[in-house]
DNA sequence: TGTAATATTAAACAGTGTTTAATTACATTT
DNA sequence: AAATGTAATTAAACACTGTTTAATATTACA
């Protein structure tokens, strides 16, 4: 059926250019402050047309922080050719917060913002598991670390919680601007430094 | 001036109960679903009256965040027991965290939630220094670890913020929910175990 | 060409933060 | 005690918001 093929292509023709609009906007003013109907006008539709391809303003950006999973999943392809899993570890910190850095509104979609609950946690949450991928990445380079020696005497699961926790921390003080606190002239790089002193911290373990 | 007086203290008053009342609704329904004619509801006034006592609704929840910070200052105060400046530390991870999981949506409100720029980073931020106050704690108990002989090689300023990022992106990432990535059965001790991890590695430096 | 289905829209609803001008209340002065 | 001036309070409006409804336009197929 060459027509219902077109139709349908037509259709997620739209429901991309809606999510093209939305990532644009949100961007450039934050999601708060996109509206549907800002939206609306970038695709010059009417505003209730969204709602024919998605069921709410959340299910809009929840589709869109799930390209920044995959985003950071990219990133992060490179650390197969590092041997060493401690290496490795440390490699994939430079990555996160790096890739935190260059795109804090993404990763403020992903990692800060409160979390749609509605469909995220109770009916699939399949996509927040997009998520949890890299997690699970960061606990097996941390399992292949203690099986080679290091990290002695502590849990895998609560260690790959504590190294997650530390590099998220960092980097959303400093996105959600809570670095005034730090010595001025230090404010513009204490993310690389505490990251660095994170380091030091897990070459003695 | 009898009269006068008795205004001020009139005025005051009222101001008091507008940040009651918003606060008892922030603590119910959150910041976001918490209305200016809610509070006024409340208080059993026109909404317009809010506006001659705070300039916007910014300026309530940031009325109320302060207070955060000085419940928060207030236990901290027992730490001045703890001699041991190490030990020090973990009771202030401890008490942090503990403030954290009990009071979630004032610890929100105090580290997650966007500041409101406007006139906390620009005008005067002489408040968010209240919240500073706590890292400067925080920062001195380091430096007299290091002086001590505790955390060799490493930079008092950057440790802190680490340190901080620690605590705070254990209880942040619990409190956005985040956690789902967590093997099941350990999720909700899981930021305990994190800071038990995070005390051994502070054990070994 | 007519019909059935689908895509799209205009309009409304109920809410939001905020500003305006009008009104009420009240202490001070005549 | 009555008039005045000032401050407190309100009602009403403005320009938004997300979302739903019923009406309209478009289009594929019989």
């Amino acid at each position: 059926m060459g027509i219902s093929d077109r139709k349908e292509r037509e259709k997620e023709e739209l429901r991309e250019r809606i999510l093209v609009a939305a990532k644009t906007l949100f961007l450039q003013k934050g999601i708060e402050k996109t509206s549907i109907r800002n939206i609306a006008d970038l695709i010059e539709y009417s505003p209730g047309i969204i709602y024919h391809y998605f069921k709410d303003k959340n299910e809009i950006f929840h589709a869109l922080h799930q390209g920044g999973f995959s985003q950071l999943m990219n990133k992060m392809s490179v650390l197969g050719s590092v041997r060493n899993p401690l290496e490795r570890l440390k490699a994939m910190g430079s990555i996160y917060v790096r890739f935190a850095m260059e795109n804090p509104d993404m990763y403020d979609l992903m990692f800060i913002k409160e979390a749609p609950i509605d469909h995220v946690t109770s009916i699939e949450h399949n996509d927040w598991k997009e998520g949890g991928g890299t997690f699970n990445y960061l606990r097996s380079t941390i399992q292949e670390c203690m099986d080679q020696g290091y990290f002695k005497g502590h849990d895998t699961e609560a260690l790959s919680y504590m190294v997650w926790s530390t590099v998220h921390g960092m980097v959303s003080l400093n996105i959600r601007k809570r670095c005034e606190v730090i010595l001025p002239e230090r404010q513009h790089s204490i993310v690389a430094e505490g990251l660095e002193e994170f380091f030091k911290m897990l070459d003695r373990l």
